[in-house]
DNA sequence: AGATGCTCTGCGGTTTTCCGCAAGGCTTTG
DNA sequence: CAAAGCCTTGCGGAAAACCGCAGAGCATCT
């Protein structure tokens, strides 16, 4: 089976001229796009009413909503949306994202069919994406692969996340405590909270609560 | 004066082929492209040999380097090498990045003739940018303007930013001291260093020294 | 020259963080 | 059931950060 009708969904323009651009060179025979999430939505639901829906779709992660109030802001939410009305259509995601925790998650949540990083050989990749999945296979390009295999040495369970957002927002040792025990999340001493802190500091080699929060902050995770 | 000849630096492929072909529509004869800082040099240079230089450079400010060692790994080395060959050559940067000190730094010590923030409509800025040009004039985009005139309340001095950097690289107050004073940097007594912290923390509204290393590392200040 | 204002600096006391230690609770193991 | 192991917690002392105060140094103004 070859790909005959595409959508891609990219906020950009210039990615999304670029993306198109390619699809043209790759014999297919209809692609439409949009630059926002709301409207692409429209446009799949619009395509399934006319008996001639898209089989595939190529959509971004992070999209801009500053000027448009829309109702769906980010691709995840998209291709949720759009995997309810059309569970049969194939996706893959085109994003700059390569973190490990990002790509798994839309693998297992999502049920997406690709994952490829843009970057210097993006439209290769994405290519190769098509390909693969024109042979009922799934793909990741070899960025997000290095990403996927790499031990998760580097990651948070959902305590450390509270606990970093909380001192990166400004919350003392103490504060945080009585925070925990307000929403009765465990362990919740002070006590608890400067082992968990000391640990992590541990763990990426920073030497003052500033320098953990700059890198977890520098690292997105959180 | 239109351009005829326009040089695309731009490590994306998505991107460059998309203002590549962005290009194409727009009447220039000769529009050619890089990857990479080196090659751009390298093909602008060899223009000026055969007696055909560019008239226009397009360029990004960000490069991935990973997979190739390049002696030019910023758009901003990148700009300021090709004008000391040509001069006269025009030059825009297409970026995502928004921030007041990038886009005037580059004005102001590049003498670039026009920004424009990758985005929505960056393809039709672009088109603007380039007829500006054409008039003989510079131009910033509306995103990039609208940074510019933003009021610079939240922007730090040279100091500032050092004494936050080794913040966030895990100094202690003490240590800081020891470091400015070893680097003659003034003032460098702890008290100093404390009061000068207190302050930032007071501007950014930060109630602890991880708060403020959060807020300036989000805001891409250090 | 003296008065004024400013920044830089050191001192001392309070608050916060850091860290080792030991008691209590819970589960696992023999 | 007791022994062992692990996690959580509180305590106490050391280190670091915080903050007001006052003196020193320097430039400006009268």
């Amino acid at each position: 089976m070859n790909f005959k009708k595409v959508f891609v969904a990219e906020d950009t323009d210039s990615n999304n001229f670029g993306i198109v651009a390619k699809l043209g060179t790759l014999n297919i025979k209809e692609v439409n796009q949009a630059q926002y999430c709301d409207d692409a939505l429209l446009k799949i639901k619009k395509a399934i009413f006319d008996k001639n829906p898209y089989q595939l779709l190529i959509s971004d992660l992070s999209y801009d909503n500053t000027y448009r109030k829309n109702k769906i802001t980010t691709g995840e939410t998209l291709i949720s949306e759009v995997k309810k009305i059309q569970p049969s259509i194939k996706v893959i995601v085109f994003s700059v994202i390569d973190k490990q925790t990002t790509i798994q998650s839309l693998f297992t949540h999502q049920q997406i069919d690709g994952y490829v990083c843009k970057g210097t050989n993006g439209l290769k990749e994405l290519e190769r994406a098509i390909e693969a999945l024109n042979n009922s296979q799934k793909y990741t390009c070899p960025i997000a692969t290095a990403s996927l295999q790499q031990k998760n040495l580097l990651q948070l369970n959902t305590y450390e996340q509270q606990l970093l957002q909380l001192l990166a927002n400004g919350y003392k040792q103490s504060e945080i405590s009585i925070h925990f025990k307000k929403h009765s999340i465990t362990p919740n001493s002070v006590r608890s909270i400067e082992s968990c802190l000391s640990k992590l500091k541990d763990d990426f080699n920073a030497s003052t609560p500033a320098q953990l929060v700059h890198l977890v902050t520098s690292l997105g995770l959180i």
